[in-house]
DNA sequence: TTAGGGTTAG
């Protein structure tokens, strides 16, 4: 057993686990599911012993991005030559992301042991490694993904060990990408010194500075005066990698929208007219979005009467907010007309704009209308995917109707539409709001049948909602459910005990 | 990381 691995947390047996994780079968709510491969004594999973064409490594066509050639798809003598090419290339390929995996598991291990009386410094050059790329990315984004509550303080002092030593190989480079994934670690952590300290590094190794240096930059910023200055010093900046300026303000805008600083993107569009830099439909649609969520839609439309008169046609992103904007205002027939000019001008509308305008509606609680548009959709050949469906039951099961829900539910099952964890949560939490507590407990079940791993959300609603009810027993054995399978351990605190929510 | 859509409760 290594020593460092001993004391494993439940984060450092995530390091081993994670070329698995790529290649598993993920969850369709991208949470994943109880470990499957055998544990030895610490919590460390073993490599190897699964079955399946995925088993223990990462599935090649994944990393080389496209699928193999199915046998005799690809027949023909004049194909056969290419055939022998692209298997070729493709078992090369895959011989090399396999070595790959194997030197990032002797890395970790090694990492994993640093402390007194051993220097990882000194096992990482006999491991006369070619430090490549793949390799610095691979076992950072290992540390990152591992990083939990036990080793915040440790897997930093790892992270940056590995990237000094990797640094000073003969031949490498750090890039950007490389520096924004220890600024991601130090980000986890909480050490937000070591990331300023970083981001003067790139810029005293003349690095450019991108988008998402600033996104996890601006995240540690507390306060809306230091989120200005950091906002000030990336648009002033000659390293930040977007150039001319009104792109720069653009990187910025879209950043600030991921992370929901709606009142900033007021601040740093005024700024940007201020300094000269003409708005393009990009800027507008951030904007115009930012202004929709904070409730200010006299500016929203003001916008995009100045868009027009800027000569800006409006893109599909416009008439997806519109569409959301008219739906809310539960206005159907000037969505009807914009859905209709819409496809005069070429933009076709989508599922997207479909339901962005059906959850506009919905929330205007005009089921209706959603219906309406929700027939209309399908025909026009516009299939409703999975997200659609889920907003059309989640306005049913907004307005109490479950046997609506339901039959959705059912006909989304029908055709082939797998409910995910949303779909799940939304019908669970339902079938709960009229009672049917019986039938909310048994799709859970469902969900678990069906692959789909409940989310801690899924198990807090229901846990919840049966203790309102004063269902203290069923609740415990949802709780239990939960627990028996491992999943959520470390949030089972939060249920309580056995007092209601 | 120059883009789109969905749940809840805390």
């Amino acid at each position: 057993m290594i020593r460092g691995a001993r004391q494993a947390s439940p984060g450092a047996a995530r390091l081993f686990r994670h070329s698995r994780r790529l290649c598993s079968n993920r969850s369709r709510n991208g949470v994943e599911g109880p470990g499957t491969g055998k544990q030895d004594a610490d919590g460390i999973h073993e490599r190897g012993g699964e079955e399946g064409p995925h088993a223990g490594r990462i599935p090649p066509e994944v990393l080389l991005g496209m699928p193999p050639p199915p046998p005799g798809q690809r027949g023909g003598d004049d194909d056969d030559g290419e055939n022998l090419r692209f298997a070729s290339r493709y078992r090369s390929r895959r011989k090399y992301f396999e070595e790959l995996s194997l030197e990032v598991d002797r890395i970790v291990k090694i990492l994993l042991q640093d402390g007194p009386g051993f220097s990882a410094r000194q096992a990482l050059d006999e491991m006369n490694l070619r430090v490549s790329n793949e390799l610095v990315r691979e076992v950072l984004s290992r540390i990152v993904v591992s990083v939990d509550s036990v080793n915040r303080e440790r897997f930093p002092r790892l992270a940056y060990k590995f990237f000094l030593w990797a640094g000073q190989q003969e031949g490498y480079h750090h890039s950007t990408g490389m520096y924004n994934l220890v600024m991601k670690v130090f980000a986890q952590c909480g050490e937000v010194k070591a990331m300023w300290r970083l981001l003067e590094e790139m810029t005293e190794n003349g690095l450019s500075i991108s988008a998402r240096t600033f996104h996890l930059l601006i995240c540690t910023c507390g306060q809306a005066g230091l989120r200005r200055r950091l906002v000030e010093r990336f648009i002033k900046s000659s390293s930040f990698n977007y150039r001319p300026f009104r792109n720069s303000f653009n990187a910025i805008l879209h950043t600030l929208l991921t992370i929901e600083q709606y009142s900033l993107i007021e601040w740093v569009h005024q700024k940007m007219l201020m300094e000269g830099h003409s708005p393009d439909v990009l800027t507008y649609n951030i904007v115009m979005r930012a202004k929709y969520m904070l409730g200010k839609l006299d500016q929203f439309h003001r916008l995009l009467d100045e868009m027009g008169k800027n000569g800006l046609t409006p893109d599909l992103h416009t008439y997806n907010i519109l569409l959301h904007v008219l739906g809310k205002g539960d206005k159907p027939l000037a969505a009807l007309n914009l859905l209709n000019y819409m496809s005069d001008v070429g933009c076709v509308p989508s599922v997207l704009h479909f339901t962005n305008l059906i959850d506009g509606l919905s929330r205007a609680g005009n089921l209706e209308a959603c219906k309406y548009f929700f027939d209309e959709m399908m025909k026009k050949g516009c299939e409703p995917d999975v997200v659609c469906y889920t907003v059309m039951i989640t306005g049913y099961v907004a307005a109490a109707e479950l046997e609506e829900a339901q039959k959705l539910f059912d006909d989304m099952l029908v055709r082939g539409k797998l409910p995910n964890v949303y779909t799940y949560n939304t019908m669970i939490r339902g079938l709960c709001i009229v009672g049917e507590f019986d039938k909310a407990c048994s799709m859970l079940k469902d969900m678990d049948l069906r692959g789909c791993t409940p989310n801690f959300s899924v198990y807090s609603t229901l846990v919840c909602r049966l203790r309102n009810a004063g269902k203290d027993a069923e609740a415990n054995n949802v709780i239990k459910y939960m627990a028996n399978k491992g999943q959520y351990l470390h949030l089972l605190s939060r249920f309580g005990g056995y007092r209601r929510c």
